[in-house]
DNA sequence: TGGTACATGTAACATGTTACATGATTAG
DNA sequence: CTAATCATGTAACATGTTACATGTACCA
């Protein structure tokens, strides 16, 4: 009954605090807010939900239309997240299998891991570009408002920034390996 | 039998290329080797290596002291391998349970969410002094030797550097609440 | 002789992933 | 009327985590 919440858990009561809202809507939220740093999919917030349901955390209402569900948070659900909170989190975890093939390189073919390093590349330039959107479209009086958002979207940008830099200075025969020149 | 291989057993099979190693080696290596970007724990990789063992894989050799079991890679594993390397990587996930917490930043008391964050700043440098020590301890000619390894290294390096910048631009009022000064 | 590091493994469980099934509503 | 989008969910499976059980070898 009191188990832990799992960081995913925690996550959409997070969300709740500020309104009520389907699973479908926690998704898309949760990919926008956090995705970032933190991927969910839509089968997990629908367990996760009906766990905590089960659990009293958050109430489903009244199916609106489409059997919509709206889930509101709990007076239990908010105690909950409180807990959550008040222990310390963990180190990050990253997974990142285009620098396992890299670390392997001496037994990959150099051209294709040449375009695993281009393709990624752009990827993450695209990103930048994103994220920099998104920042240079919030309003001044934004920073005061939500320091928090604007706090983890400059986390995604420094983190795309080092990545790209990074990729810039691999060396030539990496991300060329067919160049003779030099 | 002919299933995918994951990425925490072809990063077995990737060590295994060098030279033949047991469980408890594999496990050790591969923290050292890839735990910047890639986690795996003990239990995982008994299991991967009994998995593979069974598909022909790898092969247990004769057990040595200690009920010690070295593993050796078949061709059959080294076909997988070549097989998992020519599928393109997926994008990294990264899961910073510390974001998740400051993203939601305005339920958390200040005092707590400041203290996490100094405690995680500490926790990055101390990793990108150890990342720089043993970029400093490499040989000169390692770059060409083995230019992967140093160019995984140094993706730890721009990462952590890349946290430490973002912590040092923070808004004082989250990493010293208490500050009432300027 | 006692503690630490070595070494293998199982069990139980939690979480994450993929694919699929089902159907309502809306926009064109 | 039809395609796209909204919406909920289950099933099956893969992977990751934690805790535990068992015992050996080395070193002080």
């Amino acid at each position: 009954m009191n188990s832990e919440l799992n960081p995913t858990a925690a996550s959409l009561l997070g969300f709740l605090h500020d309104e009520p809202m389907s699973g479908w809507d926690l998704v898309a939220r949760a990919q926008q807010r956090i995705g970032e740093f933190w991927s969910l999919t839509q089968s997990q917030v629908y367990r996760e939900l009906a766990r905590m349901a089960e659990d009293g955390l958050v109430e489903a209402g009244e199916p609106g239309t489409r059997a919509r569900k709206v889930y509101e948070i709990t007076d239990e659900g908010r105690r909950a997240f409180a807990d959550w909170v008040s222990r310390p989190p963990r180190e990050e975890a990253i997974r990142f299998p285009l620098l396992l093939v890299l670390a392997f390189g001496r037994h990959v073919p150099k051209e294709m891991l040449a375009s695993y390093l281009a393709r990624h590349r752009i990827m993450h330039a695209d990103r930048l570009a994103e994220y920099q959107g998104e920042r240079a479209a919030m309003p001044p009086q934004y920073e005061e408002m939500d320091p928090y958002s604007v706090a983890t979207l400059e986390f995604g940008i420094s983190y795309e920034e080092a990545v790209l830099r990074w990729f810039d200075n691999l060396p030539k025969q990496m991300t060329d390996p067919a160049d003779r020149t030099g």
